[in-house]
RNA sequence: GCGCCUGUAGCUCAGUUGGAUUAGAGUGCCAGAUUACGGAUCUGGAGGUCGAGGGUUCGAAUCCUUCCAGGCGCGCCA
């Protein structure tokens, strides 16, 4: 909030010369220098302008900032240049003390944006109902959901959106292997289906089925039945494994009944016809994907007379462009990254606008335990499902280590590190630092508040915090901007680190009732931070622990 | 073979979209800190040719290029 502010007195400054007039301040942006020294803000804004101009950046520089000092009032402290053409600017202190008002004014709403009218439709997780969700779906899951947060903080209206993949071979063999389950306990002989889901859990379903229902009407029943039995089911315990995690979908889409009972496939289809992008060849057809962007042309419908997964996914985007969204992310596992070429393609032969269409790639996670990877050894029996992980790891730490790698790296999640009480799990230490602000606050013998004690925070541990306190909006709209929770997850470690320094140093609880008042709004600024981050990222923040 | 992702401290990773003599954090290692509000905390130290070479410019971990290494994907499966 404060470079805003910055900027538009810098532009009132300059516009009141005549020679600055014609400057582009559409180039002046700010950053925060590393180097302490180096002022609060700086801007590269010379820089720029002199090399387009082909002058001296450093004159440039001059000249800027000794206009800037004339016309200076009280909000900066410094203004200064410093080679090759920077200009640096040091804040006074009272504006940063008197910012600490505004934090707590608003409170839970701090770092958010205003409603910018914007709607957005996330899809995430999507994982087939055909079993429990594992670890592979976990990150996905909480990436997506960290970033429907952040966005809906940013202002923008989210929707978050399950692909629910119940139709299909896939589905079919599913019904198969269940009956065939079936069957075995009702003491039918009937085969396994070649390449049907072995697993325990189906056998557990079936047992189920059978009490429920009578043995003479499940020996009539179609693979169709068993079909539907199988994924509603896992559809429950999908929506089970989430809950835990704190994360819930506004909308689960059906491929069964809104592409296929709907006829809406058929509906894309002849779209895609009347744009003139399939073609028949070798008995199936064909959609010209190679002359919208992609290396080539892929098969929609097979020769068997079905669709595609393809094609069904081209008539799902379809379906999310005509409902108008203004941003439509697609949370994906890396493996499916051959598909965005081909999709965008697909999408620009509808003459669609795709540069809506946003995905977030997600690298696989490796599990570590003893050293030894076990995320692949399903057949050992030590295949973990969201549920086992739970067990073991509460809800706070899996989502947090979940987000806190940027999702484009691969991820090792090890097991003995991260035991909850373990130094590796900065979870605590974030939580922790809010707790101990909570007790704090309620030991304080002071029952009413004066914001003018804020200008009593001279140490510089103090007002550096109150900066950082301040950064927190711009990171969460850099980690809007880039879809990327992780930002927020390391912003808070070191936040939590700043404080508890700060706690060590510096006593709050002092007899003083003025300095005792203005590090109590301090604590409190730092407490409403650090929840509306964690907020975020989905993890909780207790006030005792 | 082609495409995408990755390569930064012993290990796990950040690095503000090209910015400022000294490239950061956690962990691990070494050495310390408590008559204070929660020690599950804090302070200090050692540790790097940013995978390798070349290029672009005032300025490169960041952009381009070649190469090396790892992961994933290249179906009328979903």
């Amino acid at each position: 909030m404060l470079q805003k502010d910055i900027i538009k007195k810098i532009e009132n400054y300059l516009n009141k010369e005549k020679e600055f007039v014609n400057l582009d301040f559409s180039k002046l942006s700010l950053f925060t220098p590393k180097n302490i020294a180096h002022g609060d803000f700086s801007t590269n804004f010379a820089l720029i302008i002199a090399s387009e101009l082909k002058i001296n950046p450093n004159e440039l520089a001059n000249k800027i900032t000794s206009t800037l000092l004339k016309r200076k009032d009280k909000f900066f402290d410094k203004i200064e240049v410093a080679k090759p053409g920077f200009i640096n600017f040091t804040i006074s202190k009272e504006v940063y003390q008197n910012l600490l008002k505004r934090i707590n004014q608003l409170g839970n709403k701090f770092g958010s944006s205003k409603k910018n009218k914007k709607r957005v439709l996330i899809e995430f997780v999507s994982a087939n109902p055909t079993g429990f969700l594992h670890v592979g779906h976990l990150r996905n899951a909480a990436v997506g959901d960290s970033i429907s947060r952040i966005l809906s903080f940013s202002g923008y209206e989210v929707t978050n959106e399950y692909y629910l993949n119940d139709y299909g071979g896939q589905i079919k063999l599913l019904g198969e292997s269940l009956q065939s389950r079936v069957y075995k306990i009702l003491g039918v002989d009937k085969e396994m289906p070649e390449g049907g889901y072995q697993g325990e859990y189906l056998v557990d379903l079936a047992k189920i089925l059978t009490t429920k229902k009578e043995k003479r009407f499940l020996l009539k029943s179609e693979i169709k039945y068993f079909s539907s039995v199988a994924t509603d089911y896992f559809t429950k315990e999908i929506k089970k494994d989430l809950e835990p995690l704190n994360i819930s979908f506004d909308s689960w889409f059906s491929e069964k009944k809104d592409i296929h009972e709907s006829r809406y496939l058929d509906k894309v289809k002849r779209l895609l016809d009347s744009k003139n992008g399939i073609y028949f060849q070798d008995n199936a057809e064909w959609i010209k994907t190679s002359e919208f962007g992609d290396d080539k042309d892929w098969v929609i419908k097979k020769s068997d007379g079905n669709s595609t997964y393809f094609m069904n996914d081209i008539a799902y985007h379809q379906n999310k462009f005509e409902r108008e969204f203004d941003l439509i992310v697609n949370v994906w596992g890396a493996d499916h990254h051959s598909h965005i070429s081909r999709l965008k393609a697909s999408m620009n032969l509808l003459s669609n606008q795709t540069e809506k269409l946003l995905f977030v790639l997600i690298q696989f996670v490796r599990l570590v335990r003893d050293n030894k990877d076990v995320s692949m050894s399903k057949r050992s029996g030590t295949y973990t499902t969201i549920k086992d992980l739970l067990k073991e790891f509460d809800s706070d730490l899996v989502r947090f280590l979940m987000i806190s790698r940027s999702s484009d790296t691969h991820f090792d999640f090890d097991f003995d590190k991260c035991k909850s009480n373990s130094e590796e799990n900065p979870v605590f230490y974030i939580q922790y630092a809010n707790a101990r602000i909570n007790s704090i606050l309620k030991k304080s013998p002071l029952d009413k508040w004066n914001f003018k004690n804020v200008l009593l925070l001279n140490e510089d541990k103090e007002i550096n915090l109150i900066k950082r306190l301040l950064n927190f909006t711009e990171i969460v709209s850099e980690s809007a901007e880039n879809l990327a929770p992780h930002k927020i997850a390391f912003y808070l470690q070191e936040l939590a680190s700043e404080f508890h320094a700060y706690y060590k140093s510096t006593k709050v609880l002092v007899e003083d009732d003025k300095i005792l008042n203005g590090r109590l709004i301090l604590l409190s600024s730092i407490k409403i931070v650090l929840i509306n981050g964690l907020n975020l990222l989905g993890v909780s923040s207790p006030d005792k622990m």
